[in-house]
RNA sequence: GGGCAAUUAGCUCAGUUGGUUAGAGCGCGUCGCUUACAUCGACGAGGUCGCAGGUUCAAGUCCUGCAUUGCCCACCA
């Protein structure tokens, strides 16, 4: 046996353990139908820059039900990927090219997304060996990207039955615009938060008299674009003008506009009487549709106001039009006053840039038809969330949801697979279509809009297996056990999954949904670059070992709470990685040669009382971990494990052995001992495992006798 | 406005079929170090389990109400 350092030194360990699994062919899992596979699609990493901690989460948790499964015997595929993340990578390789002083404009579609892919593929391979180094016993032999082209025209077939099943259209509608993006988002997309702003208060003239009707608004720029005003059908206060038909005269233009009456408007706000700009807000949108009001856009695609709000605004950015709006009005004697006010104000999610909402022609997904499934579903328990909670915050969303806008203005991802002829006529189809249907032009061109980066990403757990293929890989592997990912994308991704899964293929996507918290430091902080408070995963696996990270990121948290974590935890961690090296190390050196310990029948020995205590907490320990995994209590097992092998088998057993084989009367009592010692440690070693891979493998390795080639296809204790 | 959750030791958190002296990590105190342990061990201090009711032989655990905190969703002009 070589000399085992007195410490536990993970960087000369870590990478040489991963390779020998690698070559050893561990993570691909053998196609056997006798047997039942336990399967996990990897939430891929969007390739657009480095690992954070909330990756680490996964990969631990994740990690350790493979492992776990592994060892139990049951085909076990991990299926790692990457996402192209629209919106988010060309808003990262957007700031790339601004440090060189250039804009995507400067390069064309074409150059652009060439570029994005070489940098995205250059992250992607970066990712990947990260995810290594914490240990992820994924299938790479399998591995997939969101963009190659198979999982493309499995999206693009989605498309085409979609659309002519009805379920996806085009239609001029208003939607959430970024304007620096230059693109259309979804509700999903936008996050809102308060802001302090004006009401400004301002007096409509009514036509023919000398009356003024007073709107509030939080935009009084909009006006310019206004073509109503409404009030609630109840209010006693305008009932008798609505009664008369009267027109209002918009101020700063020579426009008619009518007064409408809409229960959606609120007696208690403001004055009850609200300015209807149709063209750019939503609610407006609405009243508008049922009143059949025009639609005047007086802000364009990159924020600025159009002719169409009349030559003395045209051209000015929203910001200076509203504080030209404010002026005149005051002028004119029709600016009532301005309160100090508070409401929420929608920017980018990935730029943070304000929301201007637009009217544009979009596509979007009818998407009741697909929730009604999704929900039935979870009702009928085919799918079920950990934590359990989580099932009633998915039916709150899916009974109120809304149609989902998919295309974006953006270059990088699948673009729209429509195609316009010159004739009018549109084809949506798979491939690129040679000529038009209708009239036999082949001048044809493709939608310049691509799809939502959440479409192609909903459909991952089928995609990734070559459907609508029928292949061996989809018939065993499809429909998945488990989906782990954050809380935080149940409605981006989750959700998505199962209505898309349910359409495409018949099946619900995965069986359980399981979903980890957000990482936060010790002061229950968000982590994040300005605050300087975050963790570097790479970092600390440098310092202190993979091994110390993921006990850290599950001793002591569970599903759907926030993980707390700290250096000090980690170090912490580090410190039971050492118990355990050492506790092998002696055990190690009092293993002499000679005996051959896979030959000891337990009849042969001579077992103290303590020794039978020691076998029977080591049984209760199985157990209970055995129950914790049935629960997806990750943190109980561990802390099961960590309880039993520092505070009973460290602090009790190895101490009483100690002295056995010092002052032991009989060899018979000696070899009891280290037969004990061996056991417990192999068995140990077992559990520990899927918590701490690495450090658990190379001790394996090291054993003077072990019954399999690796600890990672050892059979989990019973 | 609708919804979800949390409240347990100085700090960060576990405690999911109700059942013996409520646990861990870090921190704190005393002692020890005998050759696995850049440490470790032994012992210890510290909790009316947010508040008030209720169900029960038995409640941190179930029910009701209240308080505080956090989060999500929503068309707050």
């Amino acid at each position: 046996m070589n000399q085992m350092e007195t410490t536990y030194k993970p960087r000369n360990i870590e990478s040489k353990i991963y390779k020998m699994w690698e070559k050893g062919g561990y993570f691909t899992p053998p196609i056997n139908y006798s047997k039942k596979p336990f399967v996990i699609i990897m939430p891929p990493p969007n390739a657009n820059g480095i690992l954070h901690i909330g990756h680490a989460v996964f990969v631990t948790i994740e990690d350790i039900m493979i492992r776990y499964h592994r060892m139990k015997g049951e085909p076990t595929l991990w299926l790692p990927g990457a996402d192209h993340a629209g919106i988010m990578t060309q808003v990262v390789y957007e700031k790339e090219l601004a440090k060189q002083g250039k804009t995507r404009f400067d390069l064309g579609r074409k150059e652009f997304y060439k570029q994005t892919y070489e940098f995205t593929m250059k992250n992607r391979e970066i990712m990947e060996n990260q995810l290594r180094r914490l240990g992820a016993s994924c299938d790479w032999s399998g591995k997939k990207f969101t963009l190659e082209s198979k999982i493309s025209k499995a999206v693009y077939y989605t498309f085409k039955k979609m659309y002519n099943d009805g379920l996806i259209y085009r239609g001029e509608r208003i939607i959430n615009w970024c304007p620096r993006c230059k693109t259309a988002l979804s509700d999903l997309e936008v996050k809102y938060e308060n802001r302090s702003t004006k009401l400004t208060f301002i007096n409509y003239p009514i036509e023919d008299s000398k009356d003024f009707i007073t709107v509030a608004t939080t935009r009084p720029e909009t006006m310019l674009g206004d073509t109503a005003v409404a009030v609630n059908p109840e209010d006693k206060r305008y009932k008798n003008l609505l009664k008369k038909n009267i027109k209002i005269q918009l101020p700063l233009t020579n426009r008619l506009i009518p007064l409408v009456a809409d229960e959606r408007v609120e007696i208690e706000f403001g004055t009850g009487a609200v300015k209807v700009t149709p063209g750019h807000d939503p609610v407006d949108f609405e009243i508008g549709e049922q009143h059949q009001l025009p639609i005047i856009k007086i802000i364009d695609q990159g924020g600025k106001v159009t002719k169409e709000a009349g030559s003395d605004y045209a051209g000015l950015d929203v910001i200076s039009c509203r504080k030209k709006v404010i002026e005149d009005l005051e002028k004119k004697g029709l600016l009532v006053k301005q309160e100090d006010y508070q409401h929420s104000v929608g920017s980018c999610e990935r730029c943070q840039t304000i929301i201007e909402p637009l009217v544009s022609q979009q596509w979007f997904i009818r998407i009741k038809n697909l929730a009604e499934p999704a929900i039935k579903a979870v009702k009928q328990k085919k799918i079920k969330f950990i934590p359990d909670y989580f099932t009633k915050i998915y039916y709150n969303w899916m009974e109120n949801i809304k149609d989902w806008c998919i295309s974006r203005q953006i270059w990088w991802g699948h673009r729209i697979p429509a195609w316009y002829c010159e004739c009018g006529e549109m084809i949506v189809d798979i491939n690129s279509p040679k000529t038009c249907s209708k009239c036999k032009s082949s001048n044809l061109h493709q939608d310049s809009d691509t799809l939502d980066t959440w479409f192609s990403s909903g459909q991952w757990p089928f995609t990734v297996f070559s459907w609508p293929k029928k292949t061996e890989d989809y018939k065993y592997f499809y429909p998945t056990t488990v989906m782990e990912t954050g809380w935080d994308i149940l409605f981006f991704w989750v959700a998505r999954m199962i209505m898309l899964g349910i359409y495409c293929t018949g099946k619900v996507p995965f069986k359980y949904v399981y979903l980890h918290g957000l990482v936060r430091d010790k002061d229950r902080q968000k982590m994040s670059k300005s605050k300087g408070n975050v963790i570097d995963p790479l970092g600390v696996v440098d310092l202190y070992g993979a091994d110390a990270l993921r006990m850290a990121l599950v001793f002591g948290t569970s599903a759907g709470s926030d993980i707390i974590i700290s250096e000090e935890k980690i170090i912490a961690h580090r410190r039971f990685a050492n118990k355990i090296w050492n506790a092998a190390r002696f055990i190690l050196t009092n293993l002499s040669g000679d005996i051959d310990l896979l030959k000891i029948k337990r009849e042969d020995l001579q077992f103290t009382k303590e020794d039978y205590w020691i076998l029977s907490e080591l049984n209760l320990t199985i157990e209970k971990i055995e129950r914790a995994f049935q629960k997806f209590n990750f943190h109980q097992a561990a802390e099961e494990i960590y309880g039993f092998f520092w505070h009973k088998f460290c602090d009790k057993t190895i101490e009483d052995i100690k002295k056995r084989l010092r002052n032991g009367q009989n060899l018979q009592d000696k070899l009891t001992g280290k037969w004990i010692l061996y056991h417990v440690l192999l068995v140990s070693l077992k559990l520990l495992h899927p918590f701490m891979p690495f450090l658990t493998e190379e001790i394996y390795q090291l054993l003077p006798a072990k019954p399999k080639k690796a600890l990672i296809i050892e059979d989990w204790p019973k």
